[in-house]
DNA sequence: CTTGACCCTGAAGTGGACTCCAGGGTTTAG
DNA sequence: CTAAACCCTGGAGTCCACTTCAGGGTCAAG
């Protein structure tokens, strides 16, 4: 009962770092064979150890996910994260990222206009045949 | 030298259909195993013989991928044009894929806005230390 | 007749990001 | 001491829409 333990290394294995990070425990496996986690030490039973930088670890993984980075780009941005690199690689990451989403906006927003044109068109009831939706999949037309 | 054919069938092997429909040879076998396309007869020598008919069908699966539907609404609308069904099924099916489209685009505009502000506060250059887009992936920050 | 272009089949591979499985060993509560 | 909960491994399976492969048969031109 050591009323202050200035830092504990606070030890945990791999199912409390999975559900800490709300992920499945083979999740964390998974992340370390693709080197995305350190190899953790093991116990001596052989279980992995994980301390309180892994569970920030886990984070980054999770919040550079949101933004829809590929577990390519994630390793290389925690692997920037350890070295004394250049931010300007940083950047041309998430311009990159920038870029791509907002031509894969671009081509989503262009389906939902066609797709809703045609469905405004349609009456949603008769037969099939003459359905301006169909009609517009069998020749082009608008 | 007849004038005038009223239907000549003007038959063609998969090559053939494969190069107008501007699709790979094997993406015609394929859908044909996935049921987008009907079983083809055969010449004396095995291979497959299309007419303008499956031309047309290929057409629609190429339009209906453009507009982001999956191998599986795409059978299930060729399948609402054969027999007698009503306009209600398809219409809902457009309108379903409509929603879709607008939930991911939202996702996607999030995930850009975010990304683009964060970018937006890099200087580009200097160690990683420090870098927004990295402390923003480190803790919740704006 | 031979060459080359074309076609056939069933099966396996691709990519991305996991997820699950079998057949174990380890740790902890009671 | 035992049962439950947890962990280990290598490998396979999942989804989707193809693509590739190996090992052959067919067809038109020269
Ligand atoms: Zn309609
Ligand atoms: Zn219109
Ligand atoms: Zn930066
Ligand atoms: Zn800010």
């Amino acid at each position: 009962m050591p009323p202050s333990a200035v830092s504990q290394p606070e030890q945990f294995t791999i199912g409390r770092l999975a559900k800490a990070a709300e992920v499945n425990i083979d999740t964390v496996r998974f992340y370390e064979r693709q080197g995305l986690l350190q190899i953790a030490p093991r116990s001596a039973g052989g279980y992995r150890l994980y301390g309180a930088a892994d569970a920030q670890r886990m984070q980054f993984i999770r919040r550079a996910k949101t933004l829809g980075f590929s577990l390519e780009d994630i390793a290389e941005l925690l692997q920037l994260t350890e070295d004394g690199h250049d931010r300007s690689r940083v950047k041309a990451i998430a311009q990159k990222r920038v870029a791509d989403l907002e031509e894969r906006i671009r081509e989503l927003e262009k389906m939902r206009s066609v797709l809703a044109h045609h469905a405004g068109h349609c009456s949603g009831h008769g037969a099939v045949k003459g359905c301006p939706i169909i009609q517009a999949l069998l020749s082009e037309q608008g």
